[in-house]
RNA sequence: GCCCGGGUGGCGGAAUAGGUAGACGCAAGGGACUUAAAAUCCCUCGCCCGUAUCGGGCGUGCCGGUUCGACUCCGGCCCCGGGCACCA
């Protein structure tokens, strides 16, 4: 063992150990229990920020821990390949995207094998891989076979200098961010993936993930939105109807004016006859796509002068353009009860629409004051005809039967959540399979052209590289009639390749077919981590891909994910770390000065994983003291020769000896409890630094002494093995041992150290506590409260005063009431 | 704007089921060892008061409530972070 700590040198032995041995190669075995950990794959951005490190560093202690419990435990790593950034670095330094992509995950590989994650490396994958992405275009051929894609126009943002769409990310305050010109928004012929005809299973299966966190479930429960209302009829002239969905129908009575959204054809047509509405309609268009810029824009509409007939009053309902109606959601067009909504009556009252209450919240009275805002609750009707004095709820179901009586309506479930548009117009993507010929239509890519490869040597001269820019890749014979067509030139979203990476990782080196029977042994994952920023998107994509691949008879699972851990975000200066942000810290300064285990140690202690963590420079010194700790405990206490810690030696011992057993024991069973079940890494580990603070403490050299030492040193080696592999390693051999700290059994709670003879307990008067008192363990409740009416201080507080009320609670607190 | 989180010493955090607020660590200050430095070890460390190893008052973003007892539960507010469908 060397004299000081030394991890530049011990830790690439230990990994060069691993490698030879292949330590980590896991390979499926029906006798043995599997256990599926997989972190989030990177994006190949450069180098791996903070965010990474913790994650992967958390992934790594739970596979560790779990191989430590006789698991057979698989944990992959490989490489979200696809994506924005390749592009932009294609642009800024002249190299194509896939040269780029490919010298990043080269550093990136030797950065985590550096940090000696015990990763599979057998099963690594990069999406950008024609081997990987064939599968999934071979899927999607199979899933339009299956009428669950379709084509749709919808919006996208659009420069029109650089003549090319743009991401959200790239639309700056209106403008885009490098031809600095206006953005419009721009109408295009897109692929769409049904997820809404999973919208209900999507929802419903939310209940059998109890390993998820609630809060993940509650957000992917609203992203879904289910509702339940009726959808209205409301004619326009004899041609032309606007259907708009409601969750109140009570309220229909009080609908006052008509919103559509700008890009409704309605409000199209409106413009071809009123310049007014026309310029409305083009100032509309330079906004950005999202809802975010949408909903905070200040709200503006114009009337079309289009009159809509009220389906039960036949009155004359008004018909305008609003700028906050949402065409991409619902029918592009809502009706509005300003009495009863607010962002309804904010714009009424801006534009001097009338308000007119229908509920009230007393039966039989029209008193309702609607002068500061809507009234939004459930109530009374009136001034609804027949069906003035019903509740809303009744008067629900009434007006539902009426309106599908007059087949004005009908009831119906609506979601929030809308198909998911998969088509990209750039080129550093999945080709989507498919062939447009002017004869025989639109052409699925057959089987045994797959893949359909993305040209990989190409030059970004002039900032964007469209497919479309390349007649190599886009003319082809058409698979059918084999006369000229051309290929569809966008690329998949890059959801569509993580959203079925898991699987694939279990059955890698299949180059027959995308998924095989490995997928049902290892298939669900047990522990997924990742996150809390794809909370919706990606574990919602993900799901709903994995019921698609059960429905094609691919696996056999309904939920790819059983446990979810999200962690919180690595911020600096108070934000999100990114690289387009340019905040990011770089971790590997803190390999180069303290080695790995430091740096992991670290990520683990500074928080618990599920919050969000501060970047701080110092505090890193710390961890690598206590390292060195545990070093030079461990080498002194060897050096006087290891002892066996059996059992007989542990029958008699005195005082001390007994209570350091007990405190082992006692760190057992919390470290057991905070890795195995809580994720409560931080709290484990100090915990342990607890346990060798009163090893440091305890200076014993008779036999049952130095055993006691000897166990206490052992256990915590075990526990901070997922942790700190490398030292670890180096650690268990100096203790005596010849089977590999990684291959050890985790340790067991000895319940016989554990006994107290004596507890601790507080005693409170008027809920303040006055004094702490020493019990016999197990003495009841009134010997309890004998104790602690007759402690000294206990007394200066409830003599000369009535005692009302004694609670004791055995093993925590006594509370004395007195008046 | 909508949905989901979070707010505790100078700092990161602990308090698992409503029962001792501040574990563990960082930073800081004082001391020991040393020619010196590094390393290491010891002591102090929420605020205020007193008769100062002890005792008292206050204290977990703000206001109010429930309870013998609230960081924890309930209602209202403020601030910070994440997501909002083309960043990944």
């Amino acid at each position: 063992m060397q004299d000081s700590y030394n991890p530049h040198k011990l830790e690439p032995l230990v990994q060069q150990e691993w490698e030879q041995q292949r330590t980590f190669e896991t390979v499926e075995d029906e006798k043995q229990e599997k256990f599926y950990c997989l972190s989030m794959f990177p994006y190949p951005s450069g180098h791996l920020h903070m965010g990474h490190v913790r994650n992967y560093t958390i992934g790594d202690v739970i596979s560790r821990y779990q191989r430590m419990r006789g698991k057979n435990v698989m944990q992959p790593m490989g490489w979200d390949a696809f994506g924005l950034p390749a592009e932009n670095a294609a642009i800024r330094n002249r190299v194509p995207p896939a040269k780029w992509t490919y010298g990043n995950i080269d550093y990136m590989r030797a950065q985590l094998k550096r940090l000696g994650f015990a990763y599979d490396w057998s099963r690594e994958l990069a999406t950008c891989d024609p081997e990987y992405y064939r599968w999934e275009q071979w899927f999607f051929t199979k899933l339009y076979e299956k009428g669950l894609v379709y084509r749709k126009k919808a919006m996208v943002n659009w420069d029109p200098v650089d003549q090319t769409v743009l991401a959200n990310e790239q639309v700056i305050e209106g403008h885009g961010w490098r031809s600095g010109a206006r953005i419009e928004r721009k109408e295009v012929t897109q692929w769409f993936l049904k997820i809404t005809a999973y919208a209900e299973e999507l929802l419903k299966d939310l209940g059998q993930l109890d390993g998820w966190p609630e809060q993940v479930k509650t957000m992917q429960a609203n992203w879904i939105g289910r509702s339940e209302g009726v959808e209205v009829i409301f004619d326009v002239d004899s041609q032309q109807a606007l259907n708009v969905f409601t969750t109140r129908p009570d309220t229909l009575f009080g609908v006052t004016y008509i919103a559509v959204a700008p890009e409704h054809d309605l409000a199209v047509h409106a413009s071809k006859s009123s310049a007014e509405i026309a310029v409305f309609l083009q100032e509309c268009a330079k906004t950005r796509v999202s809802e975010a810029e949408i909903s905070t824009l200040e709200k503006r509409g114009i009337d079309t002068g289009l009159y809509a007939t009220h389906p039960l009053t036949q009155e004359k309902i008004p018909i305008w353009v609003a700028n906050f109606v949402l065409i991409e959601y619902g029918s592009g067009a809502v009706m509005s009860v300003p009495a009863h909504d607010q962002r309804d009556w904010e714009f009424a009252e801006k534009f001097g629409l009338p308000i007119k209450p229908v509920v009230f919240p007393e039966q039989g009275s029209v008193c309702v004051d609607i002068s500061q805002g809507a009234f939004l609750e459930r109530g009374w009707l009136q001034n609804s005809g027949q069906f003035d004095g019903m509740s809303s709820d009744r008067a629900f179901d009434a007006i539902a039967d009426e309106l599908e009586h007059r087949n004005k309506g009908q009831r119906q479930v609506n979601y929030r959540l809308r198909d998911w548009g998969i088509s990209r117009q750039r080129y550093w993507g999945c080709p989507i399979p498919i062939i447009n010929c002017d004869r025989c239509g639109v052409v699925p890519v057959p089987e045994q052209d797959l893949p359909v490869c993305l040209p990989e040597d190409v030059d970004f001269e002039n900032a964007v590289l469209p497919l479309k820019s390349l007649p190599g890749f886009y003319e082809v014979k058409c698979p059918e009639c084999h006369g000229a067509a051309t290929r569809e030139t966008d690329t998949f979203d890059t959801f569509f390749e993580s959203s079925w990476y898991f699987a694939r990782y279990c059955c890698a080196d299949n180059d027959a077919s995308m998924l095989d029977d490995r997928v049902r042994y290892w298939m669900p994952v047990d522990q997924y981590v990742g996150g809390i920023e794809h909370a919706v998107l990606h574990l919602l994509y993900a799901r709903f891909f994995n019921k698609l691949m059960r429905d094609a008879g691919l696996c056999a699972n309904d939920e790819p994910f059983i446990n979810l851990l999200t962690q919180g975000m690595v911020l600096k200066d108070g934000t999100k770390m990114s690289k387009s942000k340019g905040n990011t810290v770089d971790p590997q300064n803190l390999i180069d000065k303290y080695g790995a285990d430091t740096v992991r140690l670290f990520v683990m202690f500074a928080a618990p994983p599920a919050h969000n963590l501060e970047w701080s420079d110092s505090a890193v010194e710390g961890s690598y003291r206590f390292i060195n700790k545990l070093w030079r405990l461990t080498k002194s206490h060897a050096e006087q020769g290891v002892t066996c810690s059996d059992g007989k030696l542990f029958e008699c011992l005195n005082g001390d000896q007994a209570s350091l057993r007990r405190k082992i024991h006692e760190t057992i069973q919390k470290v057991t409890d905070g890795v195995g079940r809580r994720y409560a890494f931080n709290t484990a580990i100090a915990a342990n630094m607890e346990l060798v603070n009163e090893v440091i403490g305890f200076d014993d050299p008779s036999p049952p002494g130095r055993a006691v030492c000897q166990e206490a040193l052992e256990a915590v080696v075990l526990m901070l093995a997922p942790i700190l592999p490398h030292v670890c390693h180096i650690l268990w051999q100096r203790l005596g041992h010849e089977v590999p700290v990684n291959s050890a059994a985790w340790p067991d709670v000895d319940a016989r150290a554990l006994i107290k003879d004596m507890v601790e307990m507080v005693v409170q008067v008027n809920g303040k506590k006055r004094a702490t008192i020493q019990v016999p363990t197990g003495m009841g409740s009134d010997g309890i409260e004998h104790i602690a009416q007759h402690n000294e201080n206990v007394v200066r507080f409830i003599e000369n005063r009535k005692i009302v009320k004694v609670i004791v609670v055995p093993g925590r607190v006594v509370n004395i009431v007195v008046n």
